[in-house]
RNA sequence: CGGAGUUUAGUUCAGCCCGGUUAGAAUGCCUGCUUUGGGAGCAGGAGGUCGCAGGUUCGAAUCCUGCAACUCCGACCA
């Protein structure tokens, strides 16, 4: 572990980021381009994230499934939409069989003999092979919901990668559904962009504007695309989470017809709708800062680290009562670690666990033997304070509640600061080019109008949100009547 | 895909312009002693085909040519 300080947020977001990605131990880039190594730590906070959505799909009665992660190359292509907007970065396998170069000695070379009748495109994502599947599952109404999710790893051939924000490898979850009306699928739709909503707020602690994307935004695909968009402590917007309407373009496409109660033939409705391992991306930078990693305690490793500190003699007096105190939060449902080592001295494991954003520090020496007291620092707030060792479990449970509510509203609050409605275009530049906000305007409805603001200020419409004030107003750049407001923001 | 940069110890880098002992530093790692309330100290030790392939030269980390990989900025990313 290096002992040098971050990159300092206001110097430099992206090197702060990418260095605290490092620092803290959640990922490091991989010998393969694009892709990344997750390592432990970072891995054990995605699984918090999956064990928790995990139980929220369940609980909304959808069950895992698995499919494979080749897809036929005619597969992708029957859906037309979705076979354009997926084709420029899928990779592709041609051959099954390597064979020894008689050139070479000990180098390997591609079997030109074991080339592959049809190529298999590494899934992108999932669609195709599943409506493929579906069209066996499906026959009568009857059979519907079909209520699926699926945990994996997919592949998009990014040009330029950073890690969790866009790996050309990632894992993610994704849901797809299918159902007897459209009414059902668009509800459907709209649960798990709640589901989404409720975890990325109470999960994650990120304040979440959600909405419908505009037509030229959409999945490819997709009827209509619905997202979540949060605020990184830059201003920018990343997509925390999307939900597809996809119609009956997949059934079509894949031949998936149903008999319903009326006894005719009829194309089933989908829906489909993830999230990936770019909320950890989201996770790091809405919330840490120039120290390192603040985890909310709902999706921390650890919640709580216990540091002792002795000298010479005492140590196993003082161990022992940290010992104690982890089985006394463990058994009121805490998660801790008891750093114990005796290699590395407390103040090297205080700059530590604040760099992997640990949400409680419990530090106890031989002061707080005698006085019976124990030093509490909080991860969020860099406070601390003494507290008696009657009150450990209370204390520390109603704090666990206190970090996680106060890293939520300090993100709320940034958002609100930063976000700001205007009616004219000179506003509306001075706010994204310069001040990096969050912007509700009125637009014309024109993909034309929505790219001229793009190439001129690089913000895109991140979303028209849900339940919009309706609102007469003219389009910022057009001067076109508008009848609402849509959000504009410069984008990961 | 366009632009820039980088490639030397586990890591971060210096050395290169101006070729010449045994290629250095910091940090990390190992051993011992000591220490432990905010990234400890001392002593000793291990660790490098200088990205790859050619070329120039008595001699190349250093100069030349080619290649590759990576990083950053931009474009692209529904």
């Amino acid at each position: 572990m290096s002992t040098e300080k971050l990159p300092k947020r206001s110097a430099d977001y992206s090197a702060w980021y990418n260095e605290l990605v490092k620092r803290a131990d959640l990922a490091e880039n991989s010998e393969v381009r694009g892709c990344m190594v997750i390592k432990p730590y970072g891995y054990s906070i995605w699984e918090k994230m999956q064990q928790t959505l995990d139980h929220m799909f369940k609980e909304t009665g959808h069950t895992n499934a698995y499919f494979p992660l080749f897809v036929p190359k005619s597969f992708l292509e029957k859906e037309e939409g979705h076979a354009e907007g997926f084709a420029k970065e899928c990779a592709v396998v041609t051959h099954y069989r390597l064979k020894t170069d008689p050139d070479r000695k000990g180098k390997l070379m591609v079997d030109k003999d074991a080339k592959l009748e049809e190529e298999l495109i590494v899934r992108p994502t999932s669609e195709a092979i599943i409506w493929n599947t579906y069209r066996g599952w499906i026959q009568s109404y009857r059979d519907l919901p079909l209520l699926i999710n699926q945990w994996a790893n997919v592949v998009r051939w990014e040009m330029r990668t950073r890690l969790f924000l866009r790996t050309a490898e990632f894992l993610w979850q994704e849901g797809h559904t299918a159902h007897a009306t459209e009414q059902e699928a668009v509800e459907e739709t709209l649960q798990m962009l709640d589901v989404y909503t409720t975890f990325a707020e109470t999960f994650l602690g990120i304040p979440v504007f959600k909405g419908r994307k505009p037509a030229h935004e959409r999945f490819a695909g997709a009827v209509d695309t619905y997202c979540i968009e949060a605020m990184m402590q830059d201003g920018k917007a990343l997509q925390a989470g999307t939900s597809h309407y996809l119609g009956q373009n997949f059934a079509k496409a894949f031949d998936v017809k149903f008999t319903n109660k009326e006894n005719k033939l009829e194309y089933a409705y989908a829906t489909s709708w993830g999230v990936s391992t770019r909320l950890m991306g989201a996770l790091i930078m809405a919330h840490s800062d120039d120290e390192g990693l603040v985890l909310p305690p709902n999706l921390a490793p650890f919640q709580v680290v216990i540091v002792p500190i002795y000298k010479g003699d005492d140590r196993s007096e003082v161990v022992e009562k940290c010992k104690e105190f982890r089985k006394r939060l463990q058994a009121v449902g805490i998660s801790v670690k008891l750093d114990d080592r005796d290699t590395h001295t407390p103040g090297f494991k205080f700059a530590e666990y604040e760099l992997k954003g640990v949400p409680v520090r419990l530090a106890l020496g031989g002061r707080d033997l005698k006085n019976g007291t124990v030093e509490v620092a909080r991860r969020d707030t860099k406070t601390k304070t003494s507290i008696s060792q009657d009150l450990l479990e209370s204390y520390v449970k109603d704090l666990m509640e206190e970090i996680q509510k106060n890293i939520f509203q300090k993100a709320y609050d940034f958002r609100q600061a930063n976000t700001v409605k205007v009616d004219t275009y000179e506003e509306f530049k001075e706010a994204i080019e310069n001040k990096s906000q969050f912007v509700f305007a009125h637009w014309d409805g024109t993909t034309e109008t929505a790219e001229k603001i793009k190439d001129e200020t690089k913000a895109t419409i991140r979303c028209i949100p849900m339940n919009n004030p309706q609102e007469e107003g003219k389009c910022i750049l057009t001067g076109k009547p508008s009848k609402e407001r849509v959000l504009f923001a410069k984008a990961y």
